[in-house]
DNA sequence: TTAGATGCAAATGTTTTGCAGGGCT
DNA sequence: AGCCCTGCAAAACATTTGCATCTAA
């Protein structure tokens, strides 16, 4: 009994195989859409539909376990593994990788937003986009802001 | 010669009837996505086909014009007037709605970027999620957490 | 005049669903 | 046993594209 059959179990979701290999294959990647997560589990040795992952990720987004999210104005959905603390992520407009990061609100956004809107801030997520440390060496960077900077 | 035909003259864009439209409709209002800039535009005078409406809402957002992102967790893409400064959006869990709203990163974060990953951050992007005015008041918020926390 | 825009319809690609059979609890 | 899960195929959407026809510059 892993880890995540007990996070199932917790959740009221029944252990099967394609719950667990979904959960072990977000826990420890970047987000992924659909495609991706079929992809990855099928590279393991267990097979599941397309559907199937497409259920399950929903699913296990809809009990708290997975963040559902799109990024990187792609207009793809994917699925992230929730991790108790927020994970952030850095996208880079040259190469369009996603780095997850380090960084916080203001320190009393939380009291603001209940002050200044009466709005109960539960969980942010922030996305910031810019140039990769890659990019920014090889020269893409200035390559990017030179072809989209036609003022 | 509004103020939009100005804009488009300067991002070397033609001035159409459905960019200006488009970017009338836009700005003043929150992200919509193409199918309701479509339904917008039609409610107006004009009629603009839905292919229409996706070229130029990706056109004008490659000029810079408009935002295109994503969130709400529907996997829609959505688009938003770029009014100079970034603008954030909080979303009620219960009722779906987005507000725009005024919260900052933590102010060094542009340094800590760069001195943590090399990361050259152009623009963050913060989405609140939690529970509105509203939905707190009726009760919607509650109900909302009754049903998804069982832990 | 000419490159770029538009509308319509068809093509893509993603995500969702219906149904029959199989697997947890 | 009973209900939930899975796979497969079809359906439903969202988004993009090809092409012939207009239009702004």
């Amino acid at each position: 009994m892993t880890k995540f059959d007990e996070i199932l179990v917790k959740k009221h979701l029944k252990r099967t195989k394609a719950r667990i290999m979904i959960l072990k294959v977000l826990e420890k990647s970047l987000p992924l859409t659909a495609g991706e997560v079929f992809e990855a589990v099928r590279g393991k040795d267990t097979r599941l539909s397309l559907s199937t992952v497409y259920r399950n990720c929903e699913a296990l987004a809809e009990k708290g376990l997975l963040i559902r999210s799109s990024m990187l104005s792609d207009g793809l959905s994917r699925y992230e593994y929730a991790h108790g603390n927020m994970i952030h992520h850095a996208i880079c407009l040259s190469c369009k990788r996603i780095f997850p990061v380090d960084v916080e609100l203001e320190s009393e956004y939380k009291d603001k937003m209940d002050e200044d809107y009466g709005f109960e801030a539960v969980e942010p997520r922030v996305e910031i986009y810019g140039f990769c440390k890659e990019c920014r060496a090889n020269g893409k960077a200035e390559e990017y802001k030179d072809h989209n900077d036609e003022e």
